[in-house]
DNA sequence: CGGTTGCACTTTTTT
DNA sequence: AGTGCAACCG
């Protein structure tokens, strides 16, 4: 590959960051701004111009997705195989930090074949740590000591210096339960998502031979998302830099939306300090959205203190104003979606895919996905409730890693009694903690069960079984691929029996079963170890081919772009969260987050809020977020909802509104939010009165012709073709008898 | 020991 | 609304 090609279709500034030689480089890359496309070309053009071979390059970023996709676009540059070998290093820093702890680790005492814990396993550690110093979940909840342990962690503070520093009560607890959840994970040989990190800093600080093995061999170390970097990340990169301190940095403080998780935006702010003589570059042209949105966004962002100057500006001038649309309710609000989705579908303007839906909480997406499922508009949600989140898939990875690292006590204790085989709380915490003293494995402690006294004699010989069954499955693991583990682990314990308990959702389980060996088997090269790893710091990667809405969080938006993008649930309490409302740091991030999602829109963007919203259990009624004051009102369609957006009291915004829902959609006319926008809660679907039959075919609006399979009230399951099922509500959705 | 019932609380955002 | 947890009973 020529060079000289790579440097083509790059603007001025662009290309002199892809050209620039050896020494530190920071480029301020605006939203939009060509970011990774320039990233990805400075990589091509190191390995075009043989500065480096690419094993001698280190790329990290912020998400695995935006990883592929770097390596893909480099694939293409460089006209080579897409495979592994051949390739950058590239991944997250966490996914980094594993490989570099599996080869090496063993230097600092941390077990080769070391799990990654999840969440809720943190969380359960936490708890037990509360327990055995009597600190009560109403006094203290095991989320905010943990987040108070995490923030230490990512500070890179030992339990010790942490005791040191505490001052508040609360700190004093977390301080306090820190240790105590340092051993139980230890004894776990586990790793939590910031002790990758963390321990990764202490390898390379005090393993002089690893450092400077690892210095030697990478010459250059490219950074996104710099601004979403945190201590421990930062640190790592400093010592993997060797004197030629090639480091390239691309970042925006702007869209710094990680704080909370110990990211700390400054840094990129510092950047010169912390490496004297480096050059700055700035992309400041926006190559995504019209100058309508980005003017708007820029209204948004401008009210904020803390940040960089500088100013974005596109060649697509004029562009279609933003739209602010009020809603009556949350149920409504997504009725306007479809109406607008489904017009511009028909009309053929646009396809599923070049929509995005963006909500600030993951709790907002229920109402929209029940109504889209019930007006037909196809859609695919990123995150939220995960696939590896399902109990059934956390139950059977947490014997595929007890089985993997039998001293990994959090996931023993999951599945120790699932299926039932008899084993209580007291005779759990009898086994637990003798295995404890006794310092044997969980399973070799199974196996030697009879030594331990104080245990019922049924107990023992439950215990004796599921050991005898584990240490079956342990010794074929050499020899089998990931998926046959699993097969292997769901035959041994019944668990498909235990999954058919005769509840309605007994069939999605079981289904979720076969998809995870599915998954399983898609990742066989990688052996049980690689794969583990891949489902603890892999996102769920919702592949559906089918064009789809796309539903995430405003977070999950980060690095994507849209033709069209909604953002929902523009109401104060909600975006802005109620707990940045005192808090001016985190509104200064919450605003941030706002400039991101609506950064996110290449032609339309339509912001909306409801009037009231069914939330915690009960109807809330909230202001409009005040962002949507912020946007001049030149750039907006129907600016005249501006002057009623602070009445006073919620009973006057109530009424205003009513008053602008008659009004709005005939005002609208044909622009697409006419029609539905009328109507409230109710779904305006006639139910047909289908006699609907198992076996009978019938045809739907979207998804095309398919089979009933099942009955459920007015709940019916279709097969349309090849596995996709979907259920439908034969009162709303648009099916037809054949 | 295990299942059931009733109560309380939840909500940022994610590797 | 749904979930998770504690208390109670069979």
């Amino acid at each position: 590959m020529n060079s000289n090609t790579i440097l083509e279709g790059l603007n001025p500034p662009q290309r002199e960051a892809v050209e620039f030689g050896d020494g530190a480089l920071l480029i301020l890359a605006g939203a939009g701004s060509g970011k990774t496309k320039t990233l990805t070309h400075r990589i091509a053009y190191l390995i075009a111009t043989d500065k480096a071979k690419p094993w001698e390059i280190l790329a990290a970023t912020f998400t695995n997705k935006a990883a592929g996709e770097m390596r893909e676009r480099l694939a293409t540059i460089l006209g080579q195989e897409n495979t592994r070998g051949f390739m950058p290093w590239m991944g997250t820093f966490h996914s980094l930090a594993v490989r570099i702890l599996r080869q090496y680790g063993e230097n600092i005492e941390i077990p080769k074949n070391f799990v990654i814990l999840d969440d809720s396993d943190r969380l359960g550690m936490v708890k037990t740590a509360m327990k055995e110093i009597g600190v009560t979940e109403k006094q203290y909840t095991p989320r905010s000591i943990m987040s108070m342990i995490s923030n230490a962690k990512n500070d890179c503070l030992t339990p010790t210096e942490y005791a040191e520093i505490a001052q508040a009560p609360n700190q004093q607890v977390a301080a306090d339960i820190f240790p105590r959840y340092e051993r139980l994970r230890k004894n776990g040989k586990a790793l939590d998502f910031d002790d990758l990190l963390l321990e990764t800093v202490r390898l390379l600080k005090n393993v002089k031979e690893v450092r400077d093995e690892l210095r030697a061999k990478l010459k250059y170390i490219l950074i996104d998302e710099y601004q979403d970097t945190n201590k421990a990340q930062y640190q790592i990169v400093k010592l993997l830099l060797n004197d030629a301190k090639n480091i390239c940095a691309v970042g925006d403080d702007w869209q710094s939306i990680y704080s909370w998780r110990g990211a700390d935006f400054t840094n990129i702010l510092n950047f010169e300090r912390d490496f004297p003589g480096a050059k700055i570059i700035k992309l400041e042209q926006n190559y995504r959205s019209t100058e309508a949105i980005l003017n708007a966004a820029h209204n948004v962002i401008s009210k904020n203190l803390q940040r960089s100057d500088k100013k974005l500006w596109t060649d697509q001038k004029g562009g279609s104003p933003v739209r602010i649309v009020p809603a009556m309710t949350e149920t409504h609000e997504a009725e306007i979606l479809v109406q607008k989705i489904r017009s511009e579908v028909d009309l053929r303007v646009r396809k599923y895919d070049d929509f995005a839906v963006l909500y600030r909480t993951n709790a907002q997406s229920r109402v929209i996905e029940e109504v889209f499922l019930r007006y037909g508009v196809p859609y695919k949600i990123v995150g939220g409730t995960r696939f590896y989140d399902r109990a059934e898939i956390k139950d059977l990875l947490a014997y595929l890693k007890l089985i993997y690292q039998p001293f990994d006590s959090a996931s023993f204790q999951r599945i120790v009694n699932v299926p039932k085989r008899g084993l209580g709380d007291t005779s759990v915490a009898k086994f637990v903690a003798w295995q404890n003293m006794s310092g044997m494995s969980v399973v070799d402690a199974l196996l030697n069960v009879e030594l331990c006294n104080d245990i019922t004699p049924r107990a023992r010989e439950s215990f004796l079984k599921l050991g005898n069954d584990l240490s079956d499955i342990a010794k074929l693991i050499e020899q089998l691929s990931p998926d046959e583990v699993i097969e292997k682990i769901v035959n041994k314990f019944d668990y498909r029996d235990y999954l058919s308990d005769g509840t309605p959702q007994a069939e999605s389980r079981l289904e979720n079963v076969a998809e995870f060996i599915g998954v399983a088997k898609s990742y066989a090269d990688l052996g049980l170890a690689g794969f583990l790893e891949e489902v603890a710091l892999v996102s769920s990667a919702d592949q559906s081919a089918e064009s789809a809405v796309t539903l995430m969080t405003l977070h999950a938006a980060k690095g994507l772009e849209f033709p069209a993008v909604f953002m929902v649930g523009m109401e104060s309490g909600i975006f802005p969260g109620a707990k940045a409302e005192f808090d001016p740091a985190a509104m200064e991030e919450e605003r941030r987050l706002c400039y991101v999602g609506m950064t996110r829109a290449r032609e339309d963007l339509v912001l909306t809020f409801a009037q009231s919203r069914f939330l915690y259990g009960a109807r809330q009624y909230n202001l409009p977020s005040p962002f949507l004051g912020d946007v001049d009102e030149n750039f907006v369609k129907d600016s005249i909802l501006q002057n009623n957006f602070y009445s006073s009291s919620l009973s006057d915004s109530f009424r205003q509104s009513s008053d602008q829902r008659l009004d709005y959609p005939n005002k609208s006319g044909n622009d697409g939010f006419g029609g539905l926008a009328t109507t409230n809660a109710e779904p305006r679907f006639v139910p047909d009165d289908l006699e609907l039959e198992i076996g009978d075919k019938v045809k739907h609006q979207i998804f095309g012709t398919g089979t009933v399979i099942k009955i459920e009230k007015s709940i019916v399951t279709v097969d349309f073709g090849v596995g996709k099922l979907k259920k439908l509500n034969v009162s709303f959705a648009p099916l037809k008898k054949l």
